[in-house]
DNA sequence: TGTACATCAGTGAACGCGCGTTCACTGATGTAC
DNA sequence: TGTACATCAGTGAACGCGCGTTCACTGATGTAC
């Protein structure tokens, strides 16, 4: 690691918890500056302009967001074969560890951005859709296996569970965050737990057996 | 109404889609007034300051969305004396007038706000939070009245229940923006619904009799 | 080991622009008597 | 109906500050020979 890399690690970080509390727009180099301790050219050394900021900063988000996720889920799946009880452990483990943050899920950098789009170039905004298809494409892949398994109800849609999925985090965050009580994000994070094995135990009784297409 | 009223209303409506577009810090009065046609004077004759537009816009918003919540839920309402039957007709006639806006849901205030609190005096940092609150106790009070007739499994809670409802929304509005795909929300608005209907059928397999507490 | 050069990680000063806010003023409309 | 006054809905000019960005420069570290 070069010596400048904990610099930019550290703008990056002050950046995030400003513009989750501000928003891009109110969030000026000239407070990063003040609280990281470097001069203003020191900050552009380090980003060309404030939308390579906006791209360093959606970057990092989406690679510890990705760990997050992979590591949870990832967990499931070392601990059953079964990819429903793997998905409701990933979804226990979620929970858990948002729970575990100390001061609550700190916001969603997607939502923030999603809600500011005019603010960034093209660049930015397409990394914006890209990142928040890929978490709906790694859910539905994960709610699909299972339906192999236990058949959806017939008016149920794969698809769309992966977004309603998607949209209780990114809910349960507003959520957690508009009335100031970190416990509602991982609540609803279980609640949704229930809620899966109640979608996926509701078309049969205990189907158990993995059924193979014909 | 007063002549200035038109003017006040006509500021709100520029305001509010520049704010959900770019956030409100980097809505410029400037700007406003430049669309508007007028002088800034004569933005703050109407405002005061800048939080008092956050105010304005705020309550504005508001009033709308209680107005569409209402309309919808409460058609329900007057169509079936069964609260299930006037809580899925409500989710159907919001999906339609919602696939039926031109471009789409313009997007949450709300969210939008919660995310950028930071830059709100306290008076707007509560009236954002007793927004958020009083949707969910909409929503409470009628997934509610359905439990009464209807029981739900027995590891669901009503409450928990109503912030998935609220969750749906927000994140629905935020899926349909990320991805510049209008449909998703008014789809994931069915889903909801047919989600809800499991929910509540589950539990028994057809309890028509409404169950009086002994 | 010494020297030459390149790259890294910044500093310091200056820039022009747009921002929110204030203030003194004004013409049109409404109200009292 | 006329006059006096008050309120409404703005205008126009000025303010000081902070913003993002640029540019020429620099001392420390790394690399080649």
């Amino acid at each position: 690691m070069r010596k400048g890399d904990a610099t930019r690690e550290r703008i990056l970080e002050i950046a995030e918890a400003s513009v989750l509390a501000k928003g891009f727009g109110s969030t000026s180099i000239e407070e990063l500056i003040a609280e990281a301790g470097l001069t203003k050219s020191g900050f552009f050394y380090h980003f060309k302009d404030k939308n390579e900021l906006a791209r360093g900063l959606l970057g990092r988000y989406v690679q510890q967001n990705e760990k997050f996720i992979e590591d949870a889920f990832g967990r499931g799946e070392e601990l059953s074969d079964d990819p429903l009880q793997a998905f409701l452990i990933g979804l226990t483990l979620s929970a858990e560890w948002l729970a575990a943050m100390p001061s609550g899920h700190p916001g969603c950098l997607v939502t923030s951005m999603t809600y500011q789009d005019r603010l960034f170039d093209r660049e930015v905004r397409e990394l914006v859709a890209q990142t928040t298809q890929s978490s709906i494409d790694f859910l539905r892949v994960r709610l699909g296996r299972i339906a192999e398994v236990y058949p959806l109800p017939p008016e149920y849609d794969v698809e769309q569970l992966a977004m309603m999925v998607s949209s209780v985090f990114d809910g349960g965050i507003i959520l957690a965050k508009a009335l100031a009580n970190p416990c509602l994000l991982p609540q609803q994070v279980l609640f949704l737990r229930t809620h899966i094995k109640l979608v996926f135990g509701s078309a049969t009784v205990r189907p158990r057996l993995k059924l193979v297409a014909a």
